[in-house]
DNA sequence: CAGATAACTTACCAAATGGTAAGTCTATGT
DNA sequence: ACATAGACTTACCATTTGGTAAGTTATCTG
């Protein structure tokens, strides 16, 4: 059962790219992590951008069916903005590389992030309108819709992804505080939200 | 006047590090925008984690000097913080390369780090009593406050240099927006903080 | 059994990278 | 006038990097 080589590259690199960054992955580390030759690697991907672009493509899938299913719920007002954070935080413990990963292209952006800024853009398109919606039936304070995903996606993703900061604040990164720190992200964002 | 190429050096190195990260930079690359050689940044700092030491001490001071005076200003309540999310947003403005640093240090960690860690470790230590004393005073809402100010570190240096995200939201990252996502971004925390 | 194809490896390679060694030029102090 | 030291540059160099070319081995197919 060779084939599956294909799917423990990618594992790879997603890890790497996720963790470490592009430039500071070489491909022969990767290969010699695999157990195989950097031309074994290439054979599978033509080059490290297409390597690159198909890392990019596992991540959005591991992405959407992850946050797909939280954000495509039937809950309302604040209960799916918990969901949604439940979800990150899960993906944030379980996959620590695939937000990196979405880090990574967001901050370079790039030729290959076109994929990803597209499935970005829906999901925040989706997410804009359930935001103006809960501000018209007046559960959620009126902001900017927009502005406020922006304010909410950074506090999120900063606080799963960000360790050295925890470190600095006096905190273990471990399971137990990332429990911590979910709940008291979705405290703050629920005093953040709800109208009086 | 040959002695100022120490600091044009050490400008160039913190723009590029902060905006492209540490492996992405060659001394090559960085030597010929200067218009010198690489051995003339080797002449100056031995290696290029020496060169990246340095660039991190520049980049504390420069963290200080600009974060240091609305931190320790008199102000108290909410308009403190104010005064840290504009000084926060008018330094990624005007040097955004200095966040870019910031995030890479407490994201890579690194033997490095030490330094931008215990400077950062002081600053969180002032806020976390801050913020206690205010909640004792009643005029925050009582959440943890080292995951309260992670949240709100995370949403702030997220909004301030997160671009591609912003373009993900239809938000064009120029001076303008940047304004209206400071603007916004405050009245985001003062729901969050103020207590009812 | 012949041969084609998939999935690799071995053998290279040119360019780039961080770094060393030695020389050059200029100002300055004696 | 001369030695000295600072601030470089020119010349190299070993290693690493992404990538090419040419096998090799096993499996499937006619």
């Amino acid at each position: 059962m060779p084939a599956q080589t294909r799917e423990r590259i990618l594992d790879t690199s997603l890890a790497a790219f996720g963790l470490r960054g592009y430039d500071s992955t070489s491909l022969d580390e990767m290969a010699s992590d695999l157990g195989i030759t950097k031309q074994a690697i290439l054979y599978h991907f033509s080059s490290k951008e297409h390597l690159l672009n198909a890392t990019i493509e596992l991540a959005v899938k591991e992405l959407g069916s992850t946050l797909g299913g939280a954000s495509k719920s039937q809950a309302r007002g604040f209960q799916r903005i918990e969901d949604l954070v439940r979800a990150t935080f899960s993906l944030a413990a379980r996959r620590p590389e695939v937000l990196g990963l979405v880090r990574l292209v967001s901050r370079q952006g790039g030729a290959a992030s076109g994929e990803l800024a597209s499935a970005m853009s829906d999901m925040l398109g989706d997410a804009v309108r359930f935001v103006e919606a809960e501000m018209n039936a007046g559960r959620f304070r009126r902001l900017e819709p927009r502005m406020l995903l922006l304010a909410v996606y950074s506090a999120v993703i900063g606080v799963a992804t960000e360790p050295e900061v925890m470190r600095a604040l006096g905190l273990e990164p471990d399971l137990r505080s990332l429990v911590k720190a979910r709940r008291e992200t979705i405290e703050f964002l629920r005093a953040a939200l709800i109208a009086d």
